[in-house]
DNA sequence: TATGAATGAGTGTTCATTCAT
DNA sequence: TATGAATGAACACTCATTCAT
């Protein structure tokens, strides 16, 4: 077992750099396995097929992220707070592990639909969070999946911008100011 | 040459079709001759290859558009207008033809490197009316970058949750609502 | 197209040869390909894949073969001269075409339980020849299903020895020995 | 040691039903050492492969049986209770073990060329008996591989019914009447 | 003796592309 | 221009066997 962690580990985390580098669908088995370093027939003793491969990664970072978001949002008493500090959240995890942001980013079109009801999920938590709000006054009424959107977005395109480059600043530095944008966004009335 | 339009354009629209469904990689040469009725070796006298093809389709949909918003903006004298008129622009896209929106979400992150600094593009554009507005002093000055980032997230991202059915208005009755939300967005001072 | 015949009867007639060297598992999609003078992929052209090839060579055979049976048992009024003709059926068979006669013996196996009810079957047709020779009265009654086993295992095994070289005269001169053989254990009574 | 035997045996053991359930090829070690209860590597130490595992098996049960027969056989002064002895000696080692017997049907092809002339063998038995038979005038002359052949296809061709269902007596109850018949086949004169 | 991770050659199959007709 | 058979390299995956522990 050479480097850090199990070889389970050292695998998903070179297929998850070579997904993002060249695509799930332009990344072969032999690349995974050359670069975790063993044969292409010992990487199915540690998962089941590529497909499974891909889901077990996905689902790991997707349901971890949204129990932190959860716990995160649970921690304040007010909305305000709960979406500064979901936006944190959002912006550590792009900050701490870029490579799995940029993974859930990319694969995520192809995996929502294996997302089960039961399963935490990012989206869900915020849309949670945005229609208590509602429900409390807090902000005003108005459709909590559009309002979802747009808080989703002021973050997510904000992160793939960095992820190109376009953005210097880690995301932690631009965290309050994203946070402020989704409050005004929040309070704007969605009636014309 | 049954249905509309030349040859060329049935393939497209037929490949269009197929990679929003299945994805690009999911889709053959094969499947996409069936779906526009002709014989596989008949699809290269149209297109150099399937490469080529995504990226003609890609192109030419990212440049007109780029160009149309560049056209509705250069209609408005002030950036509040020339907001409101590219999310109007964004969301008559989507509501006209939400099959190539969705095509040109799917495949950008893989044709933006082929996009040269001379190619019109819906992202300079607004980033360019963004900057524009921090010099004229209608907006707080700030980095570009990031407000554009804040401005595409809220249509994008509304554009995608359109896709996925968790909106179900036209995209064009909500413009209005998205365009106040942008213009609040860009209105916040960046500064924490 | 070198070789007579069309490109899928020359692989047909490769793979048969093939598979009764080496068995159908000992044999690969590359052997046969490269027997029938093409490439792997081409061959998919010509048979959806291994299973099918198999399946086709083995039904076309199978039910062709049936049909003879049929044909020639119907042509004779009586059981006895039915059971000849059979028997003459079989032994041409083998001696016009051994190769496919020994495919059939090989593969039945792992075929049989693809053989629908509505389809012409070997087995079945000597088995209600038969259970007609019971009914008319020309043979003493018992069990059909036994009757036919034996009839079936003096043809069978006798090709199975000529096939192993343990005879060497071809079965056309054996088959009146062999038809007698058989007419004499259905004129056996089955009980005690 | 879970079950009766040893190690070994409980290996053979598993190994036959799995063959003669999936076939030889369609078997893996792994679902062999699985159903054994041990590891793959595990069962390195008590046979040196699969093919020697097959082999094993089919020798220790092809002789076994031969020598069985031989026995049978022997315990007879005359043709008519040898053939009878021989028949009843099929019939209940498939009562008594079916899987074996199915198990030697299934294989015998492949293994065939690895049983050497001083290897106790059921077909030589059978011919040995049939041509002493024929030197000793209590059957007509003819050709000794042909008798066997006939007397072995009614036996196993029944054998193969009762396999798949078509008969339901078990094979001792029939047993008198295959005798009968395989008597009958070989006082029949071979000569046209 | 037993384990199961690791190997490496093998499997059937797919695919973008070419080309004779 | 159109066809579809042919190519050849790639694909995900399986397997009997070995070996460090």
């Amino acid at each position: 077992m050479r480097g850090g962690g199990t070889t389970r580990e050292r695998i998903g985390r070179a297929a998850m750099r070579l997904f993002v580098e060249k695509g799930v669908d332009g990344t072969g088995i032999r690349d995974i396995a050359r670069a975790a370093g063993l044969s292409e027939g010992a990487l199915y003793r540690h998962y089941a097929g590529k497909d499974e491969l891909v889901w077990r990664l996905f689902a790991e970072g997707f349901e971890g992220f949204a129990r932190e978001l959860e716990r995160l949002a649970a921690a304040e008493p007010r909305l305000k707070g709960k979406i500064a500090a979901m936006v944190a959240g959002f912006a550590a995890l792009f900050d701490a592990d870029s490579l799995l942001f940029r993974f859930l980013l990319l694969v995520q079109h192809g995996q929502l639909e294996r997302v089960g009801p039961g399963m935490a999920n990012p989206v869900e938590t915020v849309r949670a969070v945005v229609a208590q709000g509602m429900r409390t006054g807090e902000i005003p009424r108005g459709d909590p999946d559009l309002a979802a959107a747009m808080v989703m977005g002021i973050i997510l395109q904000t992160a793939t911008f960095k992820a190109y480059g376009r953005i210097r600043r880690p995301l932690g530095a631009l965290a309050p100011t994203l946070a402020r944008a989704c409050w005004k966004v929040l309070k704007t009335d969605q009636r014309g």
